[in-house]
DNA sequence: CCGAATCCGGTTGGATACTG
DNA sequence: CAGTATCCAACCGGATTCGG
């Protein structure tokens, strides 16, 4: 496990990582990657149509999210040259398969989530308690 | 698939998101936690051991995010006053249980790699020869 | 040994305006 | 419709310094 997680190097500074965990999460983990990935998956998008679905997501953010997950081959990007040109955006094999290991972090994170609010919680307020943290 | 990704904010701004995904990434996409949880995985260790072990990581950030990791619960931190007193810092649970998807995200990152890697090439140096995108 | 506090540069990302 | 370009504020995270 730990020729899976090593040396990384800051968040996108030095990315010369042979760490793939660490690379998909630089990917993934982003604000929007997510979201646009989940709101693609029903089905093919244009890009308004997606940008009303993601609904806060500034034109610009969309626009950059989609070309890095294009890059990445996780979203295929079809421009029919009509009238007004046509893009529309799909999920390609691979940004499919992605959403399988996706599926099982976000049943995770649903399942857990009430314990960590919970947890949360109570940490705040008994830091708010006693400013003066007993901790050493 | 819609009510579990809705309407975030941006990254920490307001993160008065009801989204439990966005909720996990948040804490496991930024640059350490996962690496630290997995340092964390074979066994407790110390401030300074973690610190040699995951090695270049500033003080500071090892120190944000265990404490971030302790808000959430997966991780327990652990005092005991000796004479220079003794810090121990251990996956609870909830970490270990977190480890199992993450396991899956990263076999499916390790196996999808270099599929990634080429395509991200590829795209890279078309984009590269072609400078005057034909996209639009 | 185990941190917290301060300073500060580089990056992220929103708002706005413009192109085709 | 489908973006790109510019400007600018907020934030992240490294280096350094100080305290228990």
């Amino acid at each position: 496990m730990d020729a899976v997680v090593s040396r990384i190097s800051s968040r996108r500074r030095l990315h010369a990582h042979a760490c793939p965990i660490r690379d998909v999460l630089d990917r993934i983990g982003d604000a929007w990657s997510l979201l646009t990935l989940f709101t693609l998956e029903p089905g093919p998008l244009r890009f308004n149509e997606l940008r009303r679905r993601v609904d806060d997501i500034s034109q610009r953010m969309l626009s950059v999210t989609l070309r890095q997950l294009e890059r990445d081959g996780l979203v295929s990007r079809t421009v029919t040259p009509t009238k007004p040109p046509q893009v529309e955006y799909a999920l390609t094999e691979l940004g499919q398969s992605l959403m399988v290991p996706v599926g099982a972090l976000a049943a995770w994170a649903s399942a857990k989530q009430p314990f960590i609010q919970r947890h949360r919680a109570a940490y705040d307020q008994a830091a708010e308690e006693n400013p003066d943290d007993p901790s050493l």
